[in-house]
DNA sequence: AAGGCGGGGAA
DNA sequence: TTCCCAGCCTT
């Protein structure tokens, strides 16, 4: 029964299954680890020239364990939920310490590693190091939520728990990477959220939702919440003669954490109170909103021409000059900013 | 313009 | 165990 699920899979697999990813070539567990971090919450289109160019950088884990951190943080500029690279970075450190600049190659110890949880230790054991282990991703989430005709959504500790039970029992011991990559390739090509391509999938038969067709409704949507709204005034502090902007660190932890950002304040009369005296000019860009998935941040970005002073304050500033790349991590809306900014008279 | 994606760490 | 993180892509 299994058999036949796997064997199904994996026929698909080497007909229509994704084989030249530029992670699955020189496939180390360095890079399959890479690479799971970086398409933990990104798709493959997006991760592919990040990818490239990471490894390019750093060839090796130690190569990343010795690297400043702002360093790995420019390099994930523009690629969001950076938490995923500061924990990415402090692996790799671990790794160092602990085993000597290798991934270690069991479930247990992968997932003490910061950023490693139990299906991307499962993909690096199976991808990386060919033992067999289980994932569960979003894709194979979704394939196994309609295979199983599993109507609550999937999100669900007791849901996630049987989709669980049921990646574990179908994984074969034999070409179990070739399945998991299928299985991923399956949830990416075929068994998409919209329009799944039915008619293509080597699992018809035997899927639950195709055979009472809830396939449009499997699986379940997250239950939403609103979305709360925040206001922020941010401080470009500009020194005309330099054209350098002063931005400041982020806390190491929390939102945008460790890039470096404008100073933000709660109110505009707050950030005057902290701007330069006398400013030589004031100019108030045009307000936008940023939309993250539990709030809507609205920002209202001000521009103060002055000298360069030191820090204003005790916080953990530089100036930063508009024209020249320095390997800092910033967010979205900074990258946004020094945009407008560069094109500003 | 709105909503989905998605695994892991903190609370 | 629940809640929170946070930007790009598809619809």
């Amino acid at each position: 029964m299994n058999e036949q699920f796997s064997s199904h899979v994996l026929s698909w697999f080497d007909k229509f299954g994704r084989k030249t990813l530029p992670w699955q070539l020189n496939k180390t567990p360095y890079r399959v680890w890479l690479s799971e971090i970086m398409l933990q919450q990104t798709q493959v289109n997006t991760v592919i020239p990040y990818f490239k160019r990471f490894v390019e950088r750093f060839p090796s884990l130690p190569d990343l364990a010795e690297a400043e951190q702002d360093t790995v943080l420019s390099l994930w500029t523009g690629l969001g939920y950076y938490a995923r690279a500061r924990n990415l970075h402090k692996a790799a450190q671990l790794a160092v310490e602990r085993y000597d600049g290798q991934l270690p190659d069991s479930q247990a110890e992968l997932e003490t590693l910061p950023g490693i949880g139990r299906s991307t230790a499962g993909a690096i054991l199976s991808l990386g190091f060919g033992k067999p282990a289980a994932i569960l991703d979003g894709n194979v989430k979704r394939v196994l939520a309609r295979y199983f005709g599993e109507s609550e959504w999937p999100g669900k500790t007791a849901v996630q728990r049987s989709l669980w039970q049921h990646s574990e029992a179908l994984t074969p011991a034999h070409r179990h990477d070739d399945y998991n990559q299928a299985m991923m390739d399956l949830g990416a090509l075929v068994c998409t959220r919209s329009k799944p391509d039915c008619q293509a999938c080597p699992l018809r038969s035997d899927c639950l939702a195709y055979q009472e067709d809830t396939v449009a409704t499997i699986p379940a949507p997250k239950p939403k919440k609103e979305n709360p709204t925040r206001t922020v005034y941010l401080l470009i502090q500009r020194d005309i003669q330099t054209l350098s902007i002063l931005l400041e660190q982020r806390p190491a932890t929390g939102i945008w954490g460790g890039l470096w950002s404008f100073p933000e304040y709660e109110s505009k009369s707050a950030l005057l109170n902290s701007a330069p005296a006398h400013p030589e000019q004031l100019i108030e860009l045009s307000p936008f909103k940023h939309v993250f998935s539990h709030f809507t941040l609205h920002c209202y970005p001000i521009v103060v021409d002055s000298h360069a002073t030191d820090a204003i304050n005790e916080r953990k500033q530089r100036w930063v000059p508009l024209h020249e790349d320095i390997e800092l991590g910033y967010s979205a809306v900074t990258v946004k900013l020094f945009k407008k900014l560069k094109v500003l008279k």
